[in-house]
DNA sequence: TATTATATTCGATATTTTCGATGATCACCC
DNA sequence: GGGTGATCATCGAAAATATCGAATATAATA
């Protein structure tokens, strides 16, 4: 079978990308003439029309969208493969796409990111940050190549490893009424008292289990969708919650009146990292796994 | 980044498999000296060492093995596009490799395989028999392109075409003193009377759960690794068992006392196929599906 | 009808790939 | 120890391919 080369590949994406052939020759860094004679060439060797081209406009036909959606995939797959080469010959270089849940982000970046900068002057960390789920469906389609995410979670065709453990604190405004932070009993709180994150945030099944919240009537019916905002109703005496011990001293608190206070019995969620099942690049995430659970101890 | 050409990844995996430049070069017609500098060139762009000669053998690096790992996901992409594009410009016609359970495949392939070489003369079908979750995960890795299974099942990252339904059968052997076939009350059969498959096959939990086996120790803990080995404990009148509709009159049960009679209350299996969710070839495979349809309802 | 913005065609040139012959290295054998 | 054969690397010439820039073609627009 006669497979396409490399470079039809990249010029038809940039097609399909600028639907212009003067912009998309421009991008790849050749001439209109050499662009378009490509693009003819690969469509002969398919036998398919990909574009539609009158003077005024291109327009890239059904087929043309289809084979676009494979050129891309290959596309990727042959820059994996340069990462992974790259990797092998010296680790934690290049590009790396990091997926991070967002009750983990603003409080470990700030540590992980100068020291990985120093350590791995060369690795370029391109930052998302998303639910579990939606890092897992990235992360599995190949759009990250690692996730920092929370456990337990339940999760497929990937390889974890845990790196530490994040005790819950309990948050409350100073001074409140609403719970005695000395001698709490969350099972006699008042209906609605305890504030949480909104469903698909993990923080929140993480609190109700590890808290051992188990009247839900506590429970308030209104959700944050942020930490932030969490942090707001919290400071507005609207209910007590629960923290994430990373979020101690963080910028989030600070002009704040909310206090935190330990919980006994060890409550706590875990940090760890997941990837691909079988990545070749498994045991470099590893290294850069211990210099975040060295930032996460501190 | 600099990618490296479809020319280079052919190369290397023929490299890879013959370890042997001049075999592999053979292997893809052309000179041993212009393989050579091809994949010099290729560890010059990558800047690492993929094969490490002696004179006497090649041997391929840890770098070298997982580059070819990649490089092998590369060129099946690459064929997929072709695929993709030939699927397009004529539906069905080329290579597709089509998995099968083995409850299905003795049965309805026959049926199958003749009408699809009528209806479409250029479509080239490899088979491969297995059981659902081995297809899956097959059809997930991409060694598979479509999957001929039995529902209901829990299948995640892929879409499915339920095609039609099949009936169970109760299967006894002619005379037995086992079961009442015009009367029969399963919950109180002996223990051990009712035989099915191994565990790992779909048939025995569909059996069960269609045909309402609440009592579990009807079913016999000796449970048959094939269809056609359960169908002889049932012609030596070990026990009774539950047959696809589809298997009635098949040269499985022709030449035994076996005899199958139709269950009350519509218990069934439904048949169907799944394919990588977001394929391109979904419209393709559906029209496949139809095909099958028509002769499963013969 | 002239202008503009576009894609294609064409001939010359540059680059890359390939080939076949030769060279170098190593294991093996007498 | 020297010959032999198998192997991969190297080299220079030849072939194939890609690229460029200029000219050309086409259709919308003014």
């Amino acid at each position: 079978m006669k497979l396409p080369t490399t470079k039809q590949l990249r010029y038809f994406a940039a097609l399909v990308e600028h639907q212009h052939f003067g912009q998309a020759a421009q991008a790849c860094f050749v001439s209109q003439s050499a662009f378009s004679s490509a693009i003819r060439e690969l469509e002969s060797q398919l036998e398919v029309q990909l574009v539609d081209r009158t003077n005024r406009q291109v327009t890239i036909t059904a087929v043309g969208q289809e084979v676009a959606t494979q050129a891309r995939l290959c596309l990727r797959d042959l820059e994996d493969l340069v990462n992974v080469a790259r990797s092998q010959r010296e680790p934690l270089t290049g590009p790396l796409r990091l997926g991070v849940i967002p009750t983990i982000a603003p409080f470990l970046l700030p540590k992980i990111l100068p020291s990985a900068r120093k350590a791995f002057p060369k690795l370029k960390l391109f930052l998302r940050e998303d639910t579990t789920e939606a890092l897992h469906d990235q992360l599995i389609a190949g759009d990250l190549d690692l996730i920092l995410i929370a456990f337990p979670y339940e999760i497929r065709r990937v390889e974890i490893k845990r790196l530490f453990k994040d005790p819950f604190l309990l948050a409350c405004r100073q001074g409140t009424k609403l719970v005695d932070p000395k001698n709490y009993r969350f099972n006699r709180l008042n209906a609605d008292s305890v504030l949480l994150l909104e469903d698909g945030h993990c923080l929140r099944e993480h609190a109700i289990d590890a808290c051992r919240l188990r009247n839900m009537e506590t429970v308030s019916r209104f959700a944050a969708s942020s930490l932030l905002t969490l942090v707001e109703m919290v400071d507005a005496d609207l209910g007590v919650t629960f923290l994430p011990g990373m979020a101690e001293g963080s910028a989030m608190l600070r002009n704040t009146r909310v206090k935190t206070y330990s919980l006994t019995g060890g409550s706590h969620r875990e940090i760890g990292l997941a990837w691909r099942k079988g990545s070749a690049r498994g045991e470099e995430f590893g290294r850069l796994g211990e210099l975040i659970a060295a930032c996460g101890a501190k």
